[in-house]
DNA sequence: AAGGGTTCTTAATCTAGATTAATTGATTTT
DNA sequence: AAAATCAATTAATCTAGATTAAGAACCCTT
């Protein structure tokens, strides 16, 4: 375990490769993302201080997923394959029920009610991330969400 | 540590229980469910032989998910407060990638690119498991699924 | 076997969000 | 500070999938 200082915009891990790490944000902002084959990104997670950040998927194989640093950023890394074998079960557990909910609210609920969910679940940082990123994570356009947003300031 | 048998049509658990458990499917098949403030039913996951089923959100409060048998069958039923304690982090972590997966694949994919990932995922039960919870499980409608079928045979 | 309920499909219409495009304002680069 | 690139917003048009409705094919139950 050693702690690293990145840049913004500094790219901290690529899909495809295999030295997986977990890291621990102390300062700053990460945000997680796929490219699919039509080359769009998707925003997957976003985390600042406190949060932890791993591609499960890097665990039997290669990352499927880009960490991006969004602000200077210091972070505590740790080996994925050592450390995972002795990592919490019960913070796994509270990982699963965020993705379980997440799942069912892109199942769900319609742009505007996943944007107050972002809220929620990322109070402070609404300032702090492009609002492209936001949309990206909504599984929306950057101009959808520029209109759902004017529709529930001034309704109807 | 028990064997239980449940009927087809069995609600195994409720939304609001606290009495969480982990179902392990010997034979047959479940379906874990939400329903929404509007009343609309949306499936999480289905287990057939061999998968494992539990409601993450219940190791803190209350369940999200309903769970019901799509058919006959046999259970072993372990208690979740007591097992997660010990259960495998590796094996979570897989449980992490495949939700990671998923949100993904509701993000960027179409209907029919949903569709087949679904195929992928639990080859052989298609036959087992009406359209509309199918249709369900994508996030979408049945009539829209017929429809996304249809074209797919009888392209243009 | 007949009746009443689901389930599936097809079709017509409607709508949330995508796409395209243009405008303005920020941020970087030189 | 001008040029160039990037971000955000607005508006017009388009489309995947929703909604509504109706008919056909299955269950169930009696």
């Amino acid at each position: 375990m050693k702690t690293i200082q990145v840049k913004k915009g500094e790219i901290i891990q690529r899909k495809g490769e295999l030295n997986s790490k977990i890291y621990s944000v102390e300062k700053g902002l990460l945000r997680t993302y796929s490219i699919d084959e039509k080359g769009r990104e998707h925003v997957f997670m976003f985390a600042p201080e406190g949060w932890i950040v791993t591609d499960a998927s890097a665990v039997n194989g290669p990352c499927e997923l880009f960490i991006e640093a969004l602000e200077d950023s210091t972070l505590c890394t740790l080996n994925a394959e050592s450390e995972i074998a002795n990592a919490s079960p019960v913070a796994l557990m509270k990982r699963i029920a965020t993705l379980q909910k997440r799942s069912i609210m892109l199942m769900s609920a319609s742009a505007i009610e996943r944007y107050h969910d972002f809220l929620e679940t990322y109070p402070d940082i609404v300032q702090r991330v492009p609002q492209k990123m936001i949309a990206s994570y909504l599984g929306i356009t950057p101009e959808a969400l520029s209109k759902v947003k004017g529709e529930s300031v001034k309704p109807k």
